[in-house]
DNA sequence: CATATATGTAGACAATGTCAACATAACTGC
DNA sequence: GCAGTTATGTTGACATTGTCTACATATATG
């Protein structure tokens, strides 16, 4: 028996994993709505009932594919982050590009992601995934200030706005409720970048 | 006949706002997941089939709702708008504070006014609603504009920089991601104030 | 007042989340 | 190796849901 075959055998292997990447190709290829346990299963190839010896519920299957979610932005921040120039105003704006980009190329994901269907009841991995995003902005912003080119104010106060501004914008985005058509990269860049030198530069005159 | 009295009677009158309502209370009370629509109906007393003839399917009601979550923010911003000085900056300091005050005081209809489970087909009314909550916003950076108080740009560049924002820390609120205590009116009061004024000023030294 | 239209009801259907009972594979200690 | 425990899948059931069709009754309109 070949450990990687997943053909008809009683005992899939790596279901768990395989029912994670169902569920994100169903919610990549159709919607949110349209994600079901059952699908999800026969995608995997498997009974209705199998998932329920990988997750708890429903709902526990959907705050893994958060905590996914929360790990690639992160990744993204970081990259951004690392591939500017030591100057903490670039590294935020590109961090902000990377943000909204990151939401738009993983609409589905992203709503999961601050659905708030997820209650911390006690999944520490969803909020360590998630404390990590915002700890990849901190990072950025604690620079920032240390080199004196940000405001001393407490990070956890700068960071907020970083963090609400290209969060806002990233869900105005995916509710489709910019102007800017989201698939010209060219108009979006110029847009985002707008609003992130708005934000660190001040609107007031 | 009682044009009023809703009971026992074989046609109700007001169905449709009774069902609006109900829908409401549902939300309140329970969570978005347990609002279906015929809960909604036993709920109005009628059966379960009784919505149909009113709204042509579930996302129909919904979008009702997020429509009217539309105008109570616009009338939100507005009213604190009204009440601040002629200070372009305390009005949006102010709009900021009402944008998420109200996101927190209905955090259900927050999320179904940006859920983009409410795609436009043809929704003109929904339409209508989110471009007036945009306007109010509008109306007070075009006043700043003018007043030589905020930076000579576009203002519907300036204006997405204000609504990205508070709309970013109204959801992020709304999805229990702030560390601050949403029920103490005080400190959520200071933190908003806090990122509206970074806002507007910038957040670099 | 007769009849068309609007509004409500009853019953059906397929789909879903979840549970319990059962089957089989994989691992464990001997 | 093998018996027994545990992990992992399957089948079948149940209540609930969204929505449709057929039917009933109220209201409006000529």
């Amino acid at each position: 028996m070949v450990p990687n075959e997943t053909h008809g055998r009683y005992h899939h292997g790596d279901l768990r994993n395989a029912l994670i990447e169902a569920a994100t190709t169903v919610l990549v290829e159709k919607s949110a709505a349209a994600l079901s346990l059952r699908e999800v299963a026969r995608v995997a190839g498997v009974s209705h009932a199998a998932p329920y010896r990988h997750f708890r519920d429903k709902a526990a299957l959907l705050r893994v594919l958060a905590q996914g979610g929360f790990e690639r932005l992160t990744a993204a921040i970081n990259t951004a982050a690392e591939n500017s120039p030591h100057n903490p105003e670039q590294k935020l704006i590109e961090a902000g590009v990377a943000y909204v980009r990151n939401a738009l190329q993983h609409p589905e994901i992203t709503r999961l992601m601050f659905a708030a269907t997820i209650e911390p009841p006690q999944d520490r991995a969803y909020l360590v995934a998630s404390a990590a995003s915002y700890e990849a902005l901190l990072d950025i912003i604690r620079e920032g200030i240390e080199q004196g080119s940000f405001r001393q104010q407490p990070p956890q106060q700068l960071v907020l706005v970083a963090w609400a501004s290209m969060h806002g914008l990233a869900m105005l985005a995916v509710a489709s409720l910019l102007e800017v058509d989201v698939d010209d990269e060219q108009a979006l860049d110029t847009l985002i970048r707008s609003v992130a030198r708005n934000v660190i530069y001040g609107i007031v005159k």
